[in-house]
DNA sequence: TTGACAGGCAAGTAGTGGCTTGCCTATCGT
DNA sequence: ACGATAGGCAAGCCACTACTTGCCTGTCAA
């Protein structure tokens, strides 16, 4: 299991996670193609297959194979590490 | 206001919020002391220096300038934007 | 006022990470 | 069977980052 935040660092993978979660179960073209189209993100299929690869290790997302296709799914469930972590308090602010 | 995921991709800066979490209000020498002694960490004041000021950078840490000392508090309010912007939904594993 | 203490400001270095390029494998349609 | 499609593997490059070293500033006690 890699590292939840180290996956969660870089900005392309947080808007790969923002396209699983506006469209879940896509497969690895179809999120280059929508990265490109409304997220004015160029970069090579292995660059986003290599994002995937941390996210998957990071267990943010889980994949099923089906035939030559693969489908990528958001999987929120280790972000609750965080807050078990540092529990949010509202206090905030130097008094 | 820098990035709070690059913040919390470090193991050290983590670690450092988990020392004020345990003890807020500490000055850079005693968080470096308490890195030594009971988390086996050795770095140089510098190093922690420039972690905490990554950390405030992101917002994740107040300081209170109090003559020749520095107190340092943790401030996990940034974190709700990451629950905000990926809600926590406990279903996960592929079916 | 002098020295000890708490911290800041660089500049330099080794290592890591993101991205590309090039080539290879597997599955589907015709 | 053959080409097109979906994806994987591996090496190489560039940039960034964590860390150190060295020196300098400001504050307190004697």
């Amino acid at each position: 299991m890699g590292d939840v935040f180290k996956a969660l660092a870089d900005p392309t993978r947080r808007t790969i996670l923002d396209e699983l979660a506006e469209r879940d179960g896509q497969t690895l073209f179809e999120i280059c193609a929508r990265l490109a189209n409304h997220d004015q993100l160029s970069l090579t299929r292995q660059g986003v297959s290599q994002h995937l690869a941390v996210l998957e290790e990071a267990g943010l997302i889980t994949t099923r194979k089906e035939g030559r296709y693969k489908f990528h799914y958001l999987d929120t469930t280790p972000l609750a590490a965080i807050f078990e972590r540092w529990p949010i308090t509202g206090k905030g602010q130097t008094p």
